[in-house]
DNA sequence: CTCGCTTGTCAACAAACGTTGACTTGCTGG
DNA sequence: CCAGCAAGTCAACGTTTGTTGACAAGCGAG
């Protein structure tokens, strides 16, 4: 957050350090912000560099879009441990979660970005291909992919009004409330056990 | 869709139906496209008119979008009817829209235009005095404004994945299952059954 | 008929964007 | 030690954007 100077060269000469660097600046600027509100020179900044290398290293800002998507997109951090209270702890994690935090999570990566068409395409084949199908896949069960689909919609929704309607609702008071409401529909469609 | 020729006065000299027309033209491409991706030029064209007269008309296109927002923002409509049957209704109705008509809908607004700063911070505003206060009072009962927030987080949640994540999942199959796994969550929340 | 206000168009602006090619700087193998 | 390649910078491009001020045209009142 501090290195923004440009003169002194801050870092050995070291593609793959600076490769890392830009990646990780990208991150961190993608969830912030969403795609298309970062820009290639503000990447660049972030990283100690010149925005052209951004570009020379990565092709294009939409290809860099799409190695931090396929880096990390995975849930199975989420959907881990003891299954009988994973409804519990992901309601806990979503709605006790610092929004404005530089911390990744696709959740918001996601949301931020889902506007832009090319951004959208990017993120409809991983969130498809390593979040909804290995979701359903450890649900099991009947209709587990409709049932993954369900939770993740929960997600994406309460990460949203967190996002969006952030101000008057969802208050530090309310919050053992709400999560004691969302954990158990998100247990009963991890249980399979509604309609 | 089909008037965009420019020539020939096309429209009788009117400002308040000139007015009019440019607020459905923003009306239907802010709904389809979001805040960032529609231009005034796009706007007026679809009004058949210059561009510079939506911005004379409308001060800017931060405005526009205000006035858009401010219009339609209206939960009335969605939580009528006879109460016992409105999870199930919403439901049906979230899941079997097309998402690709014209047609005006407050939560693809939303979600499309929510990572802009500005879009977000007047969307944020309506979205509470406009539809999370009403809903909450017309829920009722114990938590409910945490209960209308988590309803709106469902249909948020559904939108998005129905358009960011269209493909492959919620297809037309698994429509009528997913309607069945929706609609008494959503009940519950109506009714304050969970938790 | 014609004056004058309203309604509308046109051209241009400054800023920001991703991207490119030519240039300079630094490390390293022989 | 120095040539050569890799690593990085710099200035510029072509677009697109919202917005502005000057100008043209139409309609109603006198």
């Amino acid at each position: 957050m501090g290195d923004t100077q440009a003169k002194r060269p801050l870092r050995t000469r070291n593609a793959a350090a600076t490769r890392a660097a830009i990646l990780a600046a990208a991150r961190t600027a993608f969830t912030q912000e969403g795609y298309e509100h970062v820009g290639v020179r503000e990447i660049g900044a972030a990283a100690g560099v010149d925005a052209a290398l951004v570009i020379r290293y990565f092709g294009s800002k939409e290809r860099l879009f799409a190695v931090v998507v396929a880096e990390q997109f995975d849930a199975s951090s989420w959907f881990a441990g003891e299954r009988a209270t994973v409804g519990a702890r992901l309601a806990h994690y979503l709605l006790t979660k610092e929004t404005d935090t530089g911390a990744f999570d696709p959740l918001y990566l996601l949301l931020r970005s889902a506007p832009n068409p090319q951004a959208a395409a990017l993120l409809r084949a991983d969130m498809n291909t390593r979040f909804l199908r290995p979701l359903a896949d450890w649900l099991g069960g009947a209709d587990a992919s409709v049932r993954a689909e369900l939770i993740v919609a929960c997600l994406i929704g309460i990460a949203m009004l967190r996002e969006v309607v952030c101000s008057d609702l969802l208050a530090a008071d309310d919050t053992e409330r709400a999560i004691a409401l969302v954990g158990p529909v998100l247990q009963a469609y991890i249980d399979g056990a509604v309609g």
